[in-house]
DNA sequence: CATTTTTGCTACGATTTCAGTAGCAAGAAC
DNA sequence: GTTCTTGCTACTGAAATCGTAGCAAAAATG
């Protein structure tokens, strides 16, 4: 037995919360699963190899990250590059530019909380 | 007994998988969450009562929720108003701004996948 | 008033997901 | 060969989430 690989999410699907499967509905079910946005992250400037995207995550467990690698190359966010490791699809990279002005929120948002 | 409440994640404290605290970090870990993406899309455009946002959310768990608008709450995102029920702050609408450009994204994505 | 609704929320058992560690097969380096 | 590193699977216990039930307070209705 290999794997019974439960699918990603897709639009047009039922997802969580949304019979519908409008795409950003989908897409927020996506990127709400743990550890999801993290990795997108720390994919931003390079490629890193599943052990480097581990640590860099803080040392999350192997099995979360491969189930969140295989939902994201199944989303066609992320691929597998030989030699490289995981990268950002184009699309990806996208995806990460819409969220870039976040820490710039982040660092005003933190001042609040003070 | 009322509430063993535990805090929502603040800049400078550690969180899952990041000692340092960064805010982006601590950004991250918060709209991780499960329902978090979620929970602030639907407030985009007005404020909902607790069970408004609850349909909204395609019927999710009030224990959820709950906690879910709690962190919310206490990081300043949203605010409970009388008489109008949960609606974001400035601060959170500003964040919402950021997010917006992900419904264009997802449309794109979607044709993508298929 | 008295009654029915609605609302915000808590309790709680059942599931699902995640964490964390251990370890293995395959390839590269020595 | 032997030692490392890498990608990944297996497994168990802990934690998060689900889903339903239900209650007290406020609001609407008659």
């Amino acid at each position: 037995m290999t794997k019974p690989q439960k699918p990603a999410p897709r639009p047009g699907r039922r997802v969580r919360g949304s019979a519908t499967g409008r795409p950003v509905m989908v897409l927020l079910d996506l990127l709400g699963r743990r550890w999801v946005l993290r990795i997108l992250w720390e994919l931003r400037d390079e490629p890193l190899t599943f052990r480097a995207l581990q640590t860099a995550c803080g040392g999350l467990s192997p099995s979360v990250l491969n189930t969140r690698l295989a939902e994201l190359r199944d989303s066609l966010i992320v691929e597998q590059r030989p030699d490289e490791g995981y990268a950002l699809t184009r699309q990806g990279r996208e995806l990460l530019t819409q969220l870039a002005p976040l820490t710039a929120w982040s660092e005003k948002w933190a001042k609040s909380l003070d």
